[in-house]
DNA sequence: CTCTCCGTTTGTATCGATAAAAAGCTGCCA
DNA sequence: TGGCAGCTTTTTATCGATACAAACGGAGAG
């Protein structure tokens, strides 16, 4: 493989010089410039990265933890970020951390090993007692809830607005007993337990009460445990009118759970969903949802993160931004 | 950031001392170990990828390039790759093709800045006409159809044979005439045109005629473009009374314009997919299907590269693997 | 005809880690 | 006590690109 010495000898200058031309440095004279493109095109010249980055100290890369890319959500996320970290002229390596605190923490560190420029962090598992591995000295972003301190970047969702905003939906088309199915309430700040905060709220705001028959929790939020978790829930009955999702992939188990009841949606049941991926638009019946507008979300990450990794550090104070949302009603509540 | 050099001095030894700890070399006496770890830890010191990257002239890590993560089938994938990858010590970066050809051929000379030591490729976009790119000199894979040649490692699917068998389960299950959809049939050695060749095959085995109006050709193998190919053809009439969809995000986008139009799944038409990505079995109705086994495929490619990584070239010759398959009946085609 | 000045080019040192070879050290045996 | 074998540790050189400063060369001014 050609390196630059090998350039420069056989376009007859300096490596330096290759090295002004490959930049597209000024102050190279065109003719110089001319020969020395022909030598890197005759060898067939690539710059050798590890070598740049280790004298320019920066990689290019930028490191995306999420739990499981093989779910609609986080593919969907994975996707508008590696378009936007494109667009920054980086790119996007992916490591999946199960949901488990402490791969979640390895992630942390492995971008310490300065294989990252940054690191984007979906936190799911870590908790309060993990917030000394976020005061961290190199640029890192969190994406989600579960954010405890550090000087750290942070991308949320407008969790209970939007939750409030998705159950009101359900009270407006008539619902009167409306379930909730989301992961164990922790009583901190993760997704299930913000969501449901909004769904409480909207509740009230209904003058509907909270019964704690009407809270289904699983054990994580997959298709498979909601499902499971609804199925439970109707041995006992058919209690509800109504079933707020804390997320999409949540409620395709709840659908699939009510259809094998011969529960009818949404006659019988209306169900809402949160994150719009692609697949709820199609389902029988398409799902309502809150559309939280991924491609804004994952920009903002990107630029939260461009931005400490250009001023070196990893940022003195902790910044935070929360997206826009919008509900989008379709045949599962009766579009 | 500490150094390898700033550890040595804190332990009072050399940096070759330090390397070997490190890296679990044996001959280093105990006590010395104990002391270079003490200093490691206290220093917080991590190896600089680049710099060895630059010295052992492998970069631990390979590339995938796929159309867009954001598709249940290459979400599922990547999955399965990330996590064989890990298996075998090598991290994964993801690049996105859009299923195009440029973008194709930029992901397989990027892998020759030695960015990647080796890379995964699903090619989508690139023709016959491309072969020359093939003709790489570092490790190279190609998951998928639409090979043609270069000293590269291939996995495929065994796309006749399991589209024969899923077409002539939809025979068996009393359909006699059977569409395919499909995205366009070039006549190459792609995806459609394969499973294309299985259903026709299938066809002939059964005695039914092959008519080309139960041929729905799709811009790309989307939900969206399948809906709209399926509505466009029933708008002459329901002339068919089973599918076979060439991906199961096809069968969604089929299964959604089937809905639409008031037909009954599978009382009026059977429908079948190929992946069986996770989705499939929850669907309403839950969708028959062809499964690959993802991981097998996804061990072997890596398998595959990490071979030819370690042999330091391309790779002499082509290697094959061509993976089993699976029928899964499922409510759609009265399961 | 010589001297500056400025645009261009080059030499040198360096980023941090590690392979290979050389040097130190121990302990054991003659 | 000398010498050797075998473990430990250190020295040296190198991976390839690039920042920086120094050197070069040609044009225009005096």
């Amino acid at each position: 493989m050609a390196t630059i010495q090998d350039v420069a000898k056989a376009a007859g200058v300096s490596a330096m010089t290759v090295s002004n031309v490959i930049n597209g440095h000024p102050n190279v004279r065109p003719a110089t410039r001319e020969r020395v493109l022909e030598a890197v095109d005759r060898l067939g010249y690539r710059v050798n990265v590890a070598a740049r980055t280790l004298r320019r100290g920066r990689t290019g890369t930028i490191g995306l933890a999420v739990p499981e890319i093989n779910r609609p959500y986080y593919g969907r996320l994975a996707a508008s970020i590696i378009a936007a970290a494109a667009r920054h002229g980086l790119r996007v390596s992916i490591e999946q951390t199960d949901a488990r605190r402490e791969n979640e923490l390895a992630a942390l560190s492995l971008s310490r090993n300065r294989l990252y420029d940054g690191l984007i962090l979906s936190t799911v598992g870590m908790g309060p007692a993990d917030v000394g591995a976020l005061d961290v000295d190199h640029p890192v972003v969190i994406l989600g809830e579960r954010i405890f301190g550090g000087p750290v970047g942070h991308v949320a969702m407008p969790n209970e607005a939007a939750s409030e905003a998705a159950t009101r939906h359900l009270v407006e088309r008539g619902c009167r007993r409306i379930a909730i199915v989301c992961g164990r309430l922790g009583g901190e700040a993760d997704v299930s337990s913000l969501r449901h905060a909004g769904y409480l709220r909207a509740l009230a705001a209904a003058g509907l009460p909270a019964d704690p028959e009407l809270v289904v929790t699983t054990e994580s939020l997959t298709m498979r445990e909601a499902a499971r978790g609804v199925r439970e829930r109707m041995a006992y009955g058919l209690g509800f009118d109504g079933v707020f999702c804390v997320t999409d992939t949540v409620a395709m188990g709840v659908l699939r759970a009510l259809a094998d009841a011969g529960v009818r949606v949404p006659e019988q049941v209306r169900v809402i969903g949160f994150d719009n991926v692609d697949e709820s638009a199609y389902l029988v019946p398409s799902l309502s949802t809150v559309d939280p507008d991924h491609d804004l979300m994952a920009e903002r990450a990107v630029a939260l993160l461009t931005a400490r990794i250009d001023q070196g550090g990893p940022g003195p104070e902790r910044e935070e931004f929360t997206g826009p949302f919008r509900l989008v009603v379709r045949e599962s509540t009766g579009g």
